[in-house]
DNA sequence: TTGGTTGCAAAATGTTTGCATGACC
DNA sequence: GGTCATGCAAACATTTTGCAACCAA
């Protein structure tokens, strides 16, 4: 259950890109690829998809999709965040910058944040109680309605 | 779909704490009353343990709690999170002060951070395609390994 | 070789929905 | 009285798991 790596520490590494200890498979490599050419954090259905669509006559199970994003979450290769604005988990790579989201509500659109006020966290994570609390991981959302939706609605 | 009134509307108006539109049923009062009680944002499961509780041999429905925690988040009584740290959805009643938690990967532990960074986001909202955006709320989890769970894993 | 990984199917979990009954305003 | 909420059960969607076969190191 518990992460070995923080997605800090992997960045550190990122040129290396595939850290020790994930043995490499055909499937992984293909998920990774997926992954990195994404636009957008991906769930896990779209990823599915998009192996299908590349692997059409060879079998493919869903659950490889998880393990494999497990395995690579572990590791500190990806992130995986889970958004009240979507009603599955979506994951992408850790690529060395921190990226936070505004989600539409109505039509799922992600527009992505530029910087994350993480560093103005620090106050914040100076809360009593937490000095000895080590951090892995954050997300951070906004959500709403964009523009279009918007005048959708009146 | 569409929620009718932002958190930040409801806050203002919290004095008369029950807003027009929202038919109060015994069972809606009573899933108010606990999460108004309650010390930390509870899952659907968690506020219809306690339901039962109360209401032993009363006939009571899972979805009734459901249906009545997206009454309220429609009317923004309520707020809910989903966090990576939990498998499960939980909610919260907008008490004025908007409330952001470090949450334990392992124990489930919540330690509530002091203030909210959103003031300083007001940078990151100014992203270009953002402006007609309209916020309606916000979600923010840092999570991690608190204390006696970093020691358990050495 | 050997332990980790995969495919497949089934199970587990959390959440939503249809419908008849019942309660609120 | 009419409308909306509830109880119940069944449906749904996502994610997890058991197990035998398989593959990478």
């Amino acid at each position: 259950m518990a992460l070995k790596i923080s997605p800090e520490t992997y960045v550190n590494q990122i040129d290396n890109s595939w850290p020790d200890g994930v043995k490499k498979t055909r499937q992984r490599v293909e998920i990774y690829n997926i992954l990195s050419t994404a636009k957008e954090p991906l769930s896990a259905a779209e990823i599915f998809a998009r192996v299908l669509e590349n692997n059409k006559e060879a079998g493919y199970a869903f659950s490889t999709v998880y393990r494999s994003l497990l395995a690579f979450e572990k590791a500190g290769m990806v992130t995986k965040s889970v958004l009240v604005s979507e009603d599955t988990a979506v994951y992408e790579l850790n690529s060395g910058k921190i990226k936070h989201y505004a989600v539409c509500l109505k039509c799922h659109k992600k527009i992505s944040l530029k910087g994350c006020p993480l560093s103005n966290l620090r106050p914040v994570l100076s809360t009593e109680g937490l000095e000895d609390f080590m951090v892995t991981g954050h997300q951070i959302e906004i959500y709403g309605y964009c523009k279009n939706c918007r005048m959708d609605m009146v």
